[in-house]
DNA sequence: TTGACTAGGCTAACTGTGTTAGCCACATCG
DNA sequence: CGATGTGGCTAACACAGTTAGCCTAGTCAA
């Protein structure tokens, strides 16, 4: 996600039917019970296979969850530039910051997978971070403002998702506050 | 880190002596090789000792990275606090961004430890993460404002740490935009 | 001085993790 | 018919956290 110039949406990877199955139920884990529970055993079980035929389809563990969040990535990065798309330019920034944090809080394992820690570059599609980030430009203008956006975005949504904030946290008028921020 | 009412500095959890060089050693890996280096034997045999020994000190692994993440947080809380502290009131909230970004940035990896995935509250010292970000509240006025320019703050930072930010950006420019965005 | 207790080490071993090697059954197709 | 590719299998390895049980050296009270 890294608004740059512009960027079409980069082709999916190919993947075999078998191969698209097990990524299916990967996706169903990493959902249902978060990445620590996706283990190859259990993803196995779940496909009523042994964990080691799924390296007849997949070279790593690091594979597996690089199909992950290329699905997640399109996913989100098509919700935003509907968004973003939609009506006309005004309140577009609202519009995306909600589109933001809709489709990330929707399936949150899948948001911090594919938004925390290192990132695999070499297993993704080329540009399908730029693409997804592109929004962001199109939504703050400069592309500082774009950088700066996003982080808030990123961090609004990732410390929900971590539980961070306080209890009686009142998030919807925190993600108010912000928006008003970067809305000059 | 929840900005709430006003709190008192915690006190730190009591330590024995070879508990603490355990945990100085683990933070010598962690900030050397990361969190994944951080494994039980090759904290022991940094030590000098047997994997099993180190269980004579720490109950967990879970309870040995509290008491990295407590170290982590002191040591950030009392950056932020001084920053705010310093002159006057005027210009707190890029003094306070500023201490954010570099007492962060110094040791990514505590940074990245204390501050992503679920939080272990009950190992911690009570208050200490409401006390840390106490900073946040007292430069941006309003408990929401507060809230957001940290979610602003954490996700530069984070992002920075995970490299996500494309290889040309100027992050100088961006954390100006964000400030600029938060101070009205 | 002796005995109890504590601190802090050890080895052996268990479970669960990703992963590899090597084997086998079946379908497709020249 | 036979070759080849697809997709399963078992056995096994290295390494993760962790537990049980044992041993040694020091401290300290009776």
């Amino acid at each position: 996600m890294l608004p740059t110039e512009q960027t079409a949406r980069p082709p999916r990877s190919g993947r075999t039917p078998r191969l698209q199955q097990v990524v299916a139920a990967a996706q169903a884990v990493l959902d249902a019970d978060g990445i620590e529970a996706l283990t190859m055993r259990r993803l196995a079980e779940d496909l009523g296979i042994k964990a080691p035929s799924l390296y007849k389809h997949v070279s790593d563990k690091a594979a597996l969850e690089a199909a992950l969040i290329e699905d997640a990535l399109f996913t989100m990065g098509d919700a935003l530039h509907s968004a973003v798309r939609t009506p006309g330019r005004a309140g577009a920034l609202a519009r995306l910051l909600r589109a933001y944090r809709s489709s990330s809080l929707e399936h949150p394992n899948r948001y911090r997978l594919a938004t925390s820690g290192q990132l695999r570059r070499d297993l993704l599609p080329e540009g399908l971070e730029g693409w997804a980030g592109q929004p962001f430009l199109f939504a703050a203008g400069t592309r500082f403002r774009s950088q700066a956006l996003w982080s808030f975005a990123h961090g609004m949504v990732i410390l929900e998702i971590d539980d961070r904030y306080p209890a009686e946290s009142d998030l919807d008028r925190t993600w108010k506050a912000g928006a008003a921020a970067f809305a000059h």
